[in-house]
This record gives C-alpha cells, sequence and structure tokens, in this order.
DNA sequence: GTCGTTGCAAAGCATTTGCAAGACT
DNA sequence: AGTCTTGCAAATGCTTTGCAACGAC
C-alpha cells in the first residue's frame, strides 16, 4: 500500500467517526509516515515545532497518535524506558524488536516458528491470545563491536601496568 | 533455595555494598517474597500502610525495590500499563508472561524452542542478546470463558429483537 | 449556528531526588 | 562522630484533560 492510499484510508477513517482531516493531522500524519525509524511522541512534539508548517501543539500531536493508534494506522510499543514508541503499519508485516541498549535503535525481525510455539503455549494454558510483544534487549552489530573493542582496550591497559 | 536462604543472600548483598538492614528493607523484603502473585511498587506501598509493622514510606518502597532488582532478587517487567510490575527469583527460572487483558492476572510460561529461534535471530543480525522480554496479552481462560458467554447473550438478545 | 478542533495550562501518574532529621555502629 | 537511611515534599517526564477560543460546513 502506498503512502496516498494510506492517507485515503485514513480519511475515510476519519469520515467514519466524523472527524476532521485538518492541517494539524494532516502534518502529523505525513512526518509520521514519512519516517521509517521508531520515533517517540515526544519527538515528533520537536519535529512538528522545529520544521516549517502549521503550528501543532503537543496536544494534538498526542491526541492524533492515539487516534492513528486506534485506526490501526500505526502501532505503539514501550521500547521499554518510559515512553511510547511508534511505527507506522505500511507495508510492515507483524514483526518484533531488537532494541539496541548502546545507541536505542530498534531492528525488527520475524519469525514464524515463534509465532506458532506461542500459540502452543497459549492452547497449552487455555489463553486466548489477542496479541503479543517481543523485544530482544542487546546490543546491536556496530555497538557490539564497539563494546568489545573497549573491553580489549581495558584488558591490556589492565595487564600492561 | 529457601526464603531464609535468600534473606541470607540479600544480608550478604547489602554488606558488600555497605548498606544496612533497616527494619524498612527487611518488611519490603519479607513482603515481597511472600507474594507469589506480581504486584507493582504502588501496590506494595498501600500494603505497607495497610498492614501492621514499622512505618515505610513510598519513597523507600521505591528505592528498596531497586536494590532488589539490582541484586538480581527480584526482575521488574512492564506489564503494560504505566506502571512496572516485580516479582521475585525464588526457584523461578526464566520465563515470559502472559497478560490478561481482562482480570490483569499474570500467568507465567516457558519454552526453550522459542529461546532457541530467538538467539538465532539474533545471530542472523549480528546482535548481541543480553534479555528478552515476551508478552503474550489476551484473555485467560477464565475470562476467556465469560467472553464468550457474554458474546453469545448478546447475539441471543438481538436476533430475539 | 453547530460540531468538532486546537492550544494552553493544569492535572495526573508513576517514579526520582534534594535535604534535613534520625538511626545504627 | 560518621555513615547510611528515612520521610517529606518538590521535582520530573510522559501523557491526558478541561476549557475557552476558533474554524469548517
Amino acid at each position: 500500500m502506498k503512502q496516498t492510499e494510506i492517507r485515503t484510508a485514513f480519511e475515510a477513517f476519519l469520515k467514519r467517526r466524523s472527524l476532521k482531516l485538518t492541517s494539524q493531522r494532516r502534518r502529523i500524519f505525513d512526518r509520521a509516515f514519512d519516517t521509517h525509524e521508531h520515533f517517540s511522541a515526544e519527538e515528533l512534539v520537536r519535529w512538528m515545532a522545529d520544521e516549517p508548517g502549521p503550528r501543532v501543539s503537543r496536544a494534538t500531536v498526542y491526541r492524533t497518535l492515539g487516534l492513528l493508534v486506534e485506526g490501526e494506522f500505526m502501532r505503539s510499543l514501550d521500547a521499554g524506558r518510559g515512553e511510547l514508541v511508534y511505527e507506522h503499519i505500511l507495508g510492515h508485516r507483524h514483526h518484533d524488536h531488537m532494541v539496541c541498549l548502546g545507541c536505542g535503535k530498534i531492528e525488527e525481525f520475524h519469525d514464524d516458528r515463534i509465532e506458532e510455539l506461542q500459540l502452543a503455549a497459549c492452547e497449552k494454558k487455555g489463553f486466548e491470545l489477542v496479541d503479543h510483544d517481543l523485544r530482544l534487549l542487546g546490543y546491536c552489530r556496530n555497538c557490539s563491536k564497539t563494546r568489545a573493542s573497549e573491553r580489549k582496550n581495558e584488558a591490556a591497559r589492565t595487564t600492561t601496568r
């Protein structure tokens, strides 16, 4: 689905709920779908403040993000540190996340076999699965390398002493 | 490991950090390990207020829970709604969680094959796994049944009308 | 006009922190 | 005496909300 189509879907969604497509909502929508990284509400507030365009208040950013999540145009997930993080659903099939403890970067991955095992576990417990959320915490390739070489330097310094 | 042993380990941990086992810390520790359910900091604050024993302030509850997590006597996880939830590690091997959207109950489960697949996914991406956190959201057996029968009543009412 | 919208400021929550008073060794 | 602790209240940081002014049909 391309961005224009999603935009149409968003307009339809608003109409269905008798809500209006205002310039603020349009700006938030466009900016959100322009980004393929994950972002927090506060980041989006900052973007709205720094970039040119019609003024958008913090309240409106939060309210509109709420709408976008309700309408299933975006998902929110908590990456672990106090604030929610948003991602849009633009040809992003379901996936899970690897959160880098070094740089905060979020990578996505997917494994059908994991999902199957989850379902199996639920069946065994009589649990009716609605959604799930798998977060792997660790260090991305880059940060992992950096840390490894830091450890090496540290070791060298210690033994030389 | 029994509760007395863990208590000893906690004392050793405090000593190592030149911290003291005060009556507040003891009370928090005991109460936390008495509970085999998951609880939030605010719940623990309420327990401290309602149950008999030396007065313990909210600040101390938060500070002590922090200590217990650092010392790996407890784990904290966010069950999804704004506040962290704590569980102790008393013969609880690693496990994942099923969070009931109806009653909030948290069930635990474990599957080695899921863990293996996670590791495999990380290797593929050069991601150095440190920890993970898998939450299944849905309805526990009880709530699921309740919902099913509610739906049935609803349907009956609608068709009769 | 009538709704729905916005911005603002205030409120809400969970959690953290500065600080002076208190406790234990 | 010297630390480490505690309670309190204030501060934080994210998010929500009440409300009056505003805008589109």
